[in-house]
DNA sequence: AGCACGCCGACT
DNA sequence: GTCGGCGTGCTC
């Protein structure tokens, strides 16, 4: 009698697939496992088990599966309800959310290797390319298919290899690989045999002709005095010698090697006393414990340079005395040394560190240490895809800066947000979760305001520090006056030349990188376009180069315009490369240091910049909304921003919320020492609401009007989104998709639909995008709005034409 | 998603 | 003539 198993696949198939096992790996088998499985003609995935049961399917033969790939589950229950959650919420496949959630080294995926048949000799009967790979064979001893692709020069190999099996020439085999490497550090001892401590004088004896050999045996006598294990590294380091001396005392059988498997990231720094929190983080304390008692969710608005950390670590203490796990959810760009240390520096070993600079090993380790709920995973502190880790006893989460664009994923699927997710995920543990912020997303305010998430407020900076004096400057006025130099006007060069006689730093935002986005020629008034991309490439000055930031297409800056040879090329707006240079020229005497997408590359890019600003080997910082995120500086008193309309006029219905939130955290870096900082908004427009309500940072007054806005206009949070995109390298394919797709949805939904419309980059990487928008009034059901888009794109896709459309749909598209 | 199968244009 | 392009259908 064989019994069945469904099983989750890590493809993007809306459906689960039914294998058969034996009674015995039945009984053995858990849901949460992994399992190896045949699928298609070839292939083995990794598929994990959702269901163990006797059901036969009634319409195919079921495969049996391959292997067993773990002896206890690797995820559990409330894992699969969660994931269950967010397919069914963000519409999307479950086999991209267990793709999502896994580390990749635990989705193994066969390849295929070919191997010589060793009794095989009629070579006569191979023709040219069977016998290249024949050939080939007798050097090496087995093939990939990439590898003959290579030596062949060709894209279909699969019929040769068919052919060669065909002779028996070769045989194939699918091989699994484990990815994960275990970290084994290797320790020396004394071999069995000497275990005794008086064989010391002996075995000097031993080695009395070698005279290192003697050297390594006293300092390991000496160090194994304090009864500690003796890593092999220490003892060569120790002694002095090299690891070959050491190898020779084990292949005497004088010493002897062994492994102990460890973690890859350890904490080795010394833990110190929490601090204090003042009366303010107190009051807050207490008022976020109340909350608790009747709410799940709590919104906390604490001004920037509050404390909120302070706060957080003190209710993350509490969590873990009640013998309980916490999340620490950071947007991935905060997660820098800053804050990682100085939880670090509260908890010691007691923290996991999750985020994607990690490697591949880095995060199985987590993953292994969350699932055995060892000490070192009580606290998690990770970016948004920590939230999959295999938690199991969640008493709290954190969302930190919980109106971060970056906690939504767009591409590729699945699109959740983490904080929402993260709020699921804390009631599927019956946790308590914290959003945290000093300027709140609209909708979680709003849901504060309306008592569906507790409210508390810690509106002190710490130690009294005085919030920013925040000036606007009008520059439509300065360049009138001509009191402008390059792109600063007078007053922003002086305060920066005050600042800076002050010893102290400025940090300068420009929402843009390079050197400027447009090169025009002054003649034709053309001006080079990515070949790919539906944009005007960016000119990168110490590159000499034009570069697209969607495709990353380069090629050397032109002599002369492209398309009627005049020399004359001008350059059209601004990003932080020419500010750098304006500033160099400015300050000649002081070291400028930018901060960017370009400057950041690498593991530790951000490490080195930020460390050399901390040092104050850097005076003025220039960046990117990457200045944004929780740093913090004691040392600057300057923030610029130097063009602030940029933000305000996007064409999106958040781009005033966003721009307030943007600026009054890149204000939030002045001045967060015992001084009061200043902030200087360079604009064109300074009678703006939004720049108005930023210079006194009035949230609530912000929060009113853009709530207005929502209500009038049908947006979150009263109105919910599903935004559908259509992308294909054909137009007439595109515009024809989502004309049909917009009528299709008027049909059901009427005037809440919106568009089609164009992106404002309306080609990337030669895929034309076309967008519509559902628009979903407060009292329409979600569950069945999404019930008739499905239905949609299902009749959308029988359409052959349509069917090589990509379609994308993207619940919450903000 | 990957892969086979089948149909079509364009090269040695 | 075959190679490689891509549309179609299917995967337990």
């Amino acid at each position: 009698m064989t019994d069945f198993i469904d099983v989750i696949l890590p493809i993007p198939i809306q459906k689960t697939f039914r294998y058969s096992v034996t009674k015995a790996e039945a009984d053995f088998l858990q849901a949460g496992c992994r399992v190896a499985v045949p699928f298609g003609s070839a292939k083995i995935y990794t598929a994990l088990v959702l269901k163990i049961h006797q059901d036969p399917p009634t319409l195919y033969e079921a495969k049996e599966i391959h292997q067993i790939l773990d002896d206890a589950p690797i995820v559990n229950e409330v894992q699969l309800q969660h994931w269950q959650w967010i397919s069914n919420y963000y519409m999307c496949p479950l086999g991209d959310v267990y793709r999502a959630a896994l580390p990749s080294a635990f989705l193994l995926e066969s390849e295929t290797i070919i191997y010589k048949n060793a009794t095989f000799t009629e070579e006569a009967l191979l023709n040219d390319d069977e016998f290249l790979i024949f050939e080939a064979l007798q050097h090496q001893s087995q093939l990939t298919i990439h590898q003959i692709a290579d030596i062949l020069g060709k894209k279909k190999v699969l019929p040769i290899i068919n052919e060669l099996i065909n002779k028996s020439a070769v045989y194939i085999k699918e091989e699994i690989y484990e990815q994960y490497k275990p970290k084994l550090v290797k320790y020396v001892r004394l071999h069995p045999n000497y275990a005794n401590e008086n064989s010391l004088e002996y075995l000097l004896e031993v080695v009395s002709r070698a005279k290192k050999q003697r050297e390594v045996l006293l300092c390991f006598f000496q160090m194994n005095a304090a009864k500690k294990p003796i890593k092999s590294k220490e003892l060569e380091l120790q002694s002095g010698v090299s690891s070959a001396i050491i190898k020779a005392l084990v292949d005497k059988n004088i010493l002897e090697f062994y492994h102990v498997q460890t973690d890859r990231v350890s904490y080795q720094g010394e833990t110190n006393q929490l601090k204090e929190p003042n009366e303010f983080q107190e009051k807050a304390l207490e008022e976020i414990r109340e909350s608790f008692e009747e709410k799940e969710i709590t919104l906390l608005h604490g001004i920037t340079s509050s404390g909120k950390t302070e706060v957080y670590t003190k209710l993350i203490k509490e969590v873990l005395a009640q013998g309980k796990q916490a999340l620490f959810l950071l947007p991935e760009i905060a997660l820098t040394t800053q804050i990682i240390s100085r939880l670090q520096n509260y908890f010691g070993n007691f923290i996991t560190v999750f985020h994607s600079k990690y490697s591949m090993n880095e995060r199985v380790e987590a993953w292994n240490n969350v699932l055995e709920n060892k000490p070192k995973a009580q606290i998690v502190l990770g970016a948004r895809s920590s939230i999959f880790l295999p938690f199991s006893n969640l008493g709290l989460i954190v969302v930190d800066e919980e109106h971060e664009t970056s906690y939504k994923q767009f591409e590729p699927s699945p699109r959740y947000n983490a904080r929402d997710a993260a709020i699921v995920l804390s009631k599927m543990h019956q946790a308590k979760i914290l959003l945290g912020s000093a300027t709140p997303s609209l909708e979680s305010y709003f849901n504060a305001q309306e008592g569906k998430y507790g409210f508390v407020e810690l509106n002190r900076r710490y130690g009294e520090v005085q919030l920013p004096k925040i000036e606007l400057i009008d520059i439509k006025e300065k360049h009138r006056k001509r009191e402008m130099n390059g792109h600063f006007s007078d007053r922003l060069l002086k305060m920066i030349s005050e600042a800076l006689e002050e010893k102290e730093q400025v940090i300068l935002f420009q929402n843009r990188r390079g050197f400027s986005p447009v090169v025009e020629c002054k003649t034709c008034g053309t001006s080079p376009q990515c070949p790919n991309c539906d944009v005007s490439l960016t000119y990168h000055k110490y590159k000499h180069e034009l570069k697209c930031h969607y495709c990353n297409y380069q090629r050397a800056m032109p002599n002369s315009c492209g398309a009627c040879g005049s020399a004359a090329l001008d350059t059209k707006g601004f990003g932080t490369e020419q500010i750098e240079l304006e500033l160099k020229e400015l300050f000649p005497q002081y070291t400028i240091g930018r901060m960017d997408l370009d400057t950041t590359r690498g593991k530790y890019g951000y490490q080195k910049i930020i460390g050399a600003f901390e040092a104050r080997e850097i005076d003025v910082l220039v960046g990117t909304q990457m200045l944004s995120k929780g740093l913090d500086f004691d040392n600057v008193s300057l923030v610029g921003i130097l063009n602030a309309d940029m933000m305000l006029n996007f064409p999106d219905f958040r781009a005033h919320e966003r721009a307030f939130q943007l600026m009054v955290q890149v204000s939030g870096r002045a001045g967060r020492s015992k001084k009061q900082g200043s902030v200087a908004i360079q604009t064109y427009n300074p009678y703006h609401q939004i720049l108005q309500q930023v210079s006194i940072t009035n949230y609530t007054e912000m929060y009113k009007e853009q709530l207005q806005d929502r209500w009038q206009y049908h947006y979150p949070p009263y109105y919910r989104l599903i935004k559908i995109t259509l992308k294909h390298k054909d137009y007439q394919k595109v515009d024809a998709g989502i004309i049909w797709l917009a009528k299709a949805l008027q049909n059901v939904f009427g005037e809440h639909v919106l568009g089609p419309s164009s992106p404002a980059v309306s080609r990337i990487r030669n895929q034309y995008i076309k967008n519509v928008m559902i628009k979903i009034p407060p009292k329409q059901s979600l569950g069945k709005t999404k019930g008739h888009v499905e239905k949609i794109k299902n009749t959308f896709q029988a359409v052959s034409d349509f069917r090589p459309i990509r379609f994308i749909i993207d619940v919450d598209n903000y």
